[in-house]
DNA sequence: ATGCATGAGGC
DNA sequence: CCTCATGCATA
């Protein structure tokens, strides 16, 4: 097994890092970032100088950017386009169902969800949507800020699973998107308005106390995957640690590792040896370009970012380990000859304005997506239309929101 | 450290 | 149109 598992981790490399696509199909593309906008999967590039972090890093950063990534190159926007893909090609490596922890699954046994009531009534119409806007103003009123929950979501280290990876690719993935409903009720749709309303009502003002976490999608979903696994593992994967060779187009990878303890822990390491080593999360990013490893380009300081504070989904956190060991080792390994490394800095220029959500609407939003996560279209466009922002911007929130609610926080909690 | 966004890969 | 991995822009 450990073979597979470290197959399945290569694969979940090679398809996330690797900038191919999730699941391995179809290659290709890196995207980078062209111009505008964020990422897609493909490793982009970047780094970013952002730092601000309060650890030490001092800001000096520039803005990096390193150049080239193996795979693609680019900064720019259309560049790359084919390329990449060298490597790995394999995949597919499927584990059995119980090795995969589907991550989303436990991910979501665990989150703490708020409020659930929100299945009920997944269908409101406008006056729900009136409502609940109404709801979260009073709320807001009432108690401070209260939003039921709160944004991140954590995953506790427990609950995850073990070994494994699930690479994006093949296994775990999506149990999401469609689900159906589960137990209770979404059933239920815009008829029951008047008793939806009511208890959409109760259910805010609860939230707003205690916030309680919100089930709703999680649960859905997990009662796709298979909400077991929940504990079994852990025994498997502390194994060992091994590093990731990835020497030259091979890596070996087989950091099976997923036992979520010790991505903490590793991630925790992470963090300190890089400080230690005087470097900024931007300049982690940009020279992991410089790593040569097939199919692995820079990442953003966001990413790294993320990757220490453990904000990424359970998947994305082992797909990096092994990149980032790489990173590590090398650069501590050239710390003590003394080289400097030569990381890259390079600065380009950006501009991209972000809008931004006022905090009343934000209140809305949150009460919305309390309430149903999952709006169709046209609730979207109702939202929209009320809080008076561009429907895709109420789509994008949403899509981000349910995304945080996933993320992945070890928090030890329980 | 995070919010809003893009885009590949999928249904 | 969603999910997921990521990124730019920001607080």
């Amino acid at each position: 097994m450990l073979k597979l598992l470290a197959g399945q981790v290569r694969a979940t490399l090679s398809a996330k890092i690797g900038g191919q696509p999730r699941r391995l199909a179809r290659q290709t593309t890196c995207k980078l970032n062209t111009g505008a906008g964020g990422g897609g999967r493909a490793v982009g590039v970047g780094g970013e100088p952002g730092r601000r972090c309060q650890w030490k890093q001092h800001t000096r950063g520039a803005s990096s950017q390193s150049a080239a990534s193996p795979p693609c190159q680019v900064h720019s926007p259309a560049r790359c386009a084919t390329k990449m893909m060298a490597m790995n090609g394999k995949q597919h490596f499927s584990m059995h169902p119980a090795l995969h922890p589907s991550s989303e699954g436990m991910r979501r046994v665990c989150l703490p969800a708020p409020q659930l009531q929100g299945n009920i009534f997944s269908g409101f119409d406008e006056s729900l949507l009136a409502r609940a806007e109404a709801l979260a103003a009073a709320d807001i009123v009432s108690h401070g800020k209260s939003h039921p929950f709160k944004t991140d979501v954590t995953y506790h280290t427990m609950s995850s699973v073990p070994c494994t990876s699930s690479s994006s690719t093949v296994p775990i993935s999506h149990p999401s998107s469609n689900l159906p409903s589960h137990h209770h009720h979404h059933l239920s749709h815009q008829t029951l308005e008047g008793d939806l309303l009511d208890h959409i009502s109760s259910s805010l003002s609860v939230s707003g106390m205690g916030a309680p976490p919100d089930p709703s999608v999680m649960t859905t979903q997990a009662h796709q995957h298979h909400l077991q696994m929940g504990h079994l593992h852990q025994a498997m994967a502390m194994g060992h640690p091994h590093t990731l060779s990835v020497h030259n187009g091979m890596a070996c990878v087989n950091d099976v590792e997923s036992d979520p303890r010790e991505l903490e822990a590793f991630a925790e390491r992470f963090k300190q040896r890089r400080i230690k080593l005087g470097v900024t999360q931007a300049d982690v990013g940009s020279a992991l370009a410089n790593l040569k490893i097939p199919g692995v380009g820079s990442l953003s300081q966001s990413t790294i970012c993320r990757f220490e504070s453990l904000t990424l989904s359970h998947n994305n956190m082992i797909a990096l380990k092994p990149v980032l060991q790489a990173w590590l080792e090398e650069a501590e390994a050239a710390y003590r000859e003394k080289n400097g490394k030569p990381e890259l800095f390079n600065g380009n220029e950006r501009k991209r304005k972000r809008t931004s959500i006022a905090a009343p609407e934000k209140r809305s939003l949150e009460a919305y997506f309390a309430i149903q996560p999952r709006p169709s279209s046209e609730k979207i466009a109702a939202i929209a239309e009320k809080l008076d922002l561009k429907k895709n911007v109420v789509r994008v929130w949403f899509c981000n929101q349910r995304q945080k609610q996933k993320r992945m926080k070890y928090s030890a909690v329980h």
